[in-house]
DNA sequence: CACACTTACGATATTCGTAAGGATT
DNA sequence: AATCCTTACGAATATCGTAAGTGTG
């Protein structure tokens, strides 16, 4: 039994007629009789009755038709569904991104992807460093945006950009008109930093230590916005990675470049290095690796 | 895409090796490569990431595994619904018999045939002689066991045996002792006869006016049964045809032979005649055909 | 006699298995 | 060196279309 004799029989069952079947096959006579013939001896009986005038279904055949119909509906949609993932006119990509890429580079870079493949869904896991790698062992996500991950980590790190992190003052700061700073200067005011666990707070607390500096905490929050929103109203000051720069500035507050030490750190793309991407998968890494991250407009 | 390549990418994507899948599916190894490779340029892309060391499904193949499980398996199930159904494996038959003969013969027969076919089911329309006909014009029953219907029913009619009435009459009857009565002697007695509309009340009546005789029906019942209780009981006297004797005996009441005149009529098997059997339908109809009906037995 | 399905047969395409090639452990 | 997948190629098989055959309206 194969598709094609399937196929053959739905064509003679709804013509009642093997001429018509013929040309909706593009087939000739002969073959399609053999192709039936061939199907009624594979099944072991007649499906059709025919005297050389008429081409009637025999009950067996009855009891096929709607078997052949679903069948056949089943196999096109398999077919096509395939076929539209590898075309990219169906599917879904998972990814987890670190909250200060997440909210600041990606929407932008996520918008050009859409434009270029609207049938691709993307789902966005918006979590900490940490579990931007937990997601992607255990598979509930195809790429990741974070941190250069460790190297027993079996997660293929492909760099983006440099994260650099830069000062946030008050607009009516001393220190807001400068064109840069160094961080004994910013540390000299009260800090306002995110909340651990936060692979920002993280590195920025290494970093410093390592300088021989500590950070002067006098408020902590999970969400950069409320960071931004009361370095603007003068609670104090901050450190925020490059990409921020723009929502700080939304906020009210000032950014300036930072040095003395300078603090970066990579950020970059992340896969399982045992695990192929999908078609929609290798789509969006690409997206993600055309799209320069523009720091100087961030 | 065909029924083969899916059935060896099952294979292979179940093993994860080409070498395991061509032992199941009895191929050489070139073989199961190309056909895996046509299947993948039928659709589009690869189903699988193999590194000569190790064989992989990628996400495609990962979305095509759970749809390929499922067709595979629709696809055996109907051949296998198929091939049982010709060999007789599988089926079910739809009858309609008139009482006198659904009642008394046919369960024989009916036993007969399951033991042969324990897999056929057999539906059983107990109706008067022209719904018979009826159901059988609508498609609702294949086969019928009825009176010879008029010629232009479209309807095929196979003499299985001639129906012939007997006198029933009590056992204390002075008539019970005779070993064959002529009409004369029975209409001398209340009669109790079958209720209008029904095939038998109509041919006795058509009949016996034929030969200048009129029934004295004192009682009428739709049951046959309660017809040979009300002899039993001596209210009367009635005459039935000869496959109901073994139950008006039952009932306690005699049967002996009429003639003066002989009333009989072909009962036999209907099909539509413009609609072929079912494998199922002609073995019942063989049975049928092969149960001499035992009237010295009835 | 014309139409519709089947059988016969030669040509074309597919599919298969053997043999050789390449890559990894 | 051994294993496993792929490529190459000749052979077997299947499928197709043309032509001839058969039965029905």
């Amino acid at each position: 039994m194969t598709v094609k004799q399937i196929r053959a029989f739905l064509a003679v069952a709804q013509t009642l007629s093997f001429a018509q079947a013929c040309e909706r096959l593009h087939l000739s006579q002969p073959a399609l009789s053999l192709s039936i013939k061939a199907l009624e001896e594979s099944l072991g009986g007649a499906l059709f009755s025919r005297t050389t005038r008429s081409v009637q279904l025999t009950p067996e055949g009855e009891a096929l038709l709607p078997l052949a119909r679903r069948l056949l509906a089943d196999w096109d949609n398999a077919q096509d569904e395939l076929r539209q993932r590898f075309s990219l006119d169906l599917g879904r990509v998972t990814i987890a991104a670190i909250p200060s890429f997440a909210g600041n580079t990606l929407p932008d870079i996520l918008k050009k992807f859409r434009v270029r493949y609207p049938n691709i869904g993307v789902t966005i896991q918006d979590v900490i460093n940490e579990e931007v790698f937990d997601l992607l062992q255990i598979g509930k996500v195809e790429l990741g945006i974070a941190f250069e991950p460790p190297a027993a980590s079996r997660l293929q790190f492909t760099p983006l950009y440099r994260d650099r992190f830069v000062a946030v003052v008050p607009q009516d700061s001393p220190l807001a008109g400068a064109s840069e700073l160094v961080w004994d200067q910013l540390l000299c005011h009260p800090f306002i930093a995110l909340q651990r666990p936060s692979a920002v707070r993280y590195t920025l607390e290494e970093a410093l230590a390592a300088s021989g500096h500590a950070l002067p905490v006098e408020f902590e929050s999970h969400h950069l916005a409320t960071v931004g929103r009361m370095v603007a109203r003068g609670l104090g000051v901050s450190a925020v990675p490059t990409l921020c720069i723009r929502q700080m500035n939304e906020l009210g507050a000032v950014c300036i470049p930072l040095r003395a030490p300078v603090i970066e750190r990579p950020v970059g793309v992340l896969q399982r290095s045992d695990h192929e991407l999908s078609v929609a998968g290798q789509a969006l890494l690409d997206t993600l690796l055309s799209s320069p991250v523009d720091i100087a407009s961030a």
